[in-house]
RNA sequence: GGUGAGGUGCCUGAGAGGCCGAAAGGAUCAGUUUGCUAAACUGACGUACGGGAAACUGUACCGAGGGUUCGAAUCCCUCCCUCACCGCCA
């Protein structure tokens, strides 16, 4: 959610970089303001009417206790009419308040100076390539076909339990998992970050903190009996860890990790492209997020972009990093990062992370502040990213690692699987 | 699920219609003193919104929402949550 202030103060910036989104609807910025002038009179007269009878309220009380009842009587004669005009501008406040709050959640955020304009994930921007993209037999298989020749993954096992997108992970294929998870978690760690373990459910006002309410409603499972949503990734209950809170400037910047399922109800999904394990409703994910320091956000991103990109290297996985451009961009960031690896028996790239700054987006909504360098409170940044989510890195592992003799483990992992092939 | 007790500031905890944005202690910060550490003393110390260049100032907030009253942390109603015990149970 972006500042009312911020938008009062910078109207042309704001409708500028909506742009840049291909926001729609520009005459929500002017609405905004013309609210947020009729708040805050509404507030001024409500204040003063309240102020008058606060001093009132008060005088009766010394008159009473003085004796001098027909004077408290006649202030108290006067009272009626504070009453109404509290009660009137009260009520239109509140319905003001919540007519510029409906409005400004519409708004997402305003994309970083180096978004590229752009509407669909073609005009992102390839900011680099690493890695080559190896050669392939030609009998070379999809995931999908190895993890059934070397029995590593069930999905119609999964179907039977659950439904499509929920696979079973058997035997070695099961260990990779959990090797990869470690893994990760443990490069995290020597990064500094914290591990946190968190609840899978959260509540709506969860939801709303990290911006995935009221946008994404629909992708989320959702619990009726308990109204409890799934997470759809570690983002939401590690970084509402933080809602409320004011934190020391010394506390900055926080830095957690942690392993989590995820779940996506990746409505409307369905095809080629989600063969496998490229899209499923339920996944495992390490993630990172960080709270900073207004200041050091972007380098902290890059900081973030370079944990990842170590992880794929040290996997042995070739793979680009984009900068999405504005359309592609998701609702709440600023600016963001994916990276993904090449899929050598598939022949595409498939998105493995996604680093983002929301710079004050997520932390307006949760009220996560700091008390900065005059004693006053400001809203932090916070960011956050995959590192990595599981399913696509083990796409990628099997296709690209296959040989004649089995699939190859990459040596960082052989501590973690001990084992060295998959045969 | 049943029964009981509670929700007050960073924490503990008083307050039971006006003198309360809220005692006291602790924590924290600044200062004084002490050779250092510790201690002692002095002072500061909630958040949000509005007005103001600022100093400052108005309003709201004692779990949430309503109500009674000239006036509510305090009384009434509804809801939420926490804790304890019992039941059930990984």
């Amino acid at each position: 959610m972006l500042q009312v202030s911020y938008i009062r103060d910078n109207r042309e910036q704001v409708l500028d970089r909506l742009a840049v989104k291909n926001f729609k609807q520009p005459e929500l910025v002017d609405e905004i303001i013309a609210l947020d002038d009729k708040r805050r009179s509404t507030q001024t007269s409500m204040d003063n009417v309240s102020a008058e009878a606060n001093a009132a309220a008060k005088q009766i009380g010394e008159l009473m206790r003085a004796g001098k009842k027909a004077e408290a009587e006649e202030i108290k004669a006067k009272t009626g009419a504070w009453k109404e005009d509290i009660k009137k501008f009260g009520d239109l406040l509140a319905a003001t308040e919540e007519e510029l709050y409906q409005k400004i959640v519409l708004l997402p955020n305003l994309p970083h100076s180096s978004v590229p304009k752009g509407l669909t994930p073609e005009e992102n921007e390839v900011v680099l390539e690493n890695g080559a993209k190896p050669e392939l037999p030609a009998n070379a298989l999809p995931h999908w076909e190895l993890a059934a020749k070397y029995n590593l993954i069930d999905f119609e096992l999964g179907v039977k339990i659950t439904g499509a997108g929920f696979p079973v992970y058997k035997n070695k294929g099961a260990k990779l998992q959990r090797a990869l998870i470690n893994y990760f978690i443990d490069e995290a760690e020597k990064a500094g970050y914290s591990e946190v373990s968190v609840p899978l459910m959260v509540n709506k006002d969860s939801g709303f903190g990290t911006g995935q309410l009221p946008d994404k409603e629909g992708q989320m499972y959702f619990v009726t009996e308990d109204e409890l949503y799934l997470i759809p990734t570690a983002e939401v209950p590690v970084t509402n860890i933080y809602r409320d809170v004011i934190l020391k400037a010394d506390e900055l910047p926080v830095k957690n990790c942690g392993h989590t399922p995820c779940f996506r109800r990746e409505a409307g999904s369905y095809g080629a492209h989600v063969r496998g394990l490229n899209r499923l409703h339920q996944f495992d994910k390490v993630e990172i997020v960080q709270v900073v320091h207004p200041d050091k956000s972007y380098e902290t991103l890059e900081q973030m972009s370079a944990h990842v990109q170590g992880l794929l290297k040290n996997l042995g996985l070739p793979y680009r990093v984009l900068r999405l451009c504005g359309g592609d961009m998701g609702f709440a960031s600023a600016l963001t990062y994916d990276m993904e690896t090449w899929s050598a028996a598939q022949q595409r790239w498939l998105e493995v992370s996604s680093v983002s700054n929301f710079e004050t987006f997520q932390s307006n909504r949760l009220k996560l502040r700091f008390r900065n360098s005059e004693g006053k409170t400001q809203l932090a940044h916070t960011l956050n990213g995959s590192a990595l989510a599981l399913p696509r890195i083990v796409a990628t592992l099997l296709e690209n690692n296959q040989t004649e003799k089995g699939i190859k483990i990459p040596e960082v992992l052989v501590p973690y699987t001990k084992f060295e092939w998959i045969d």
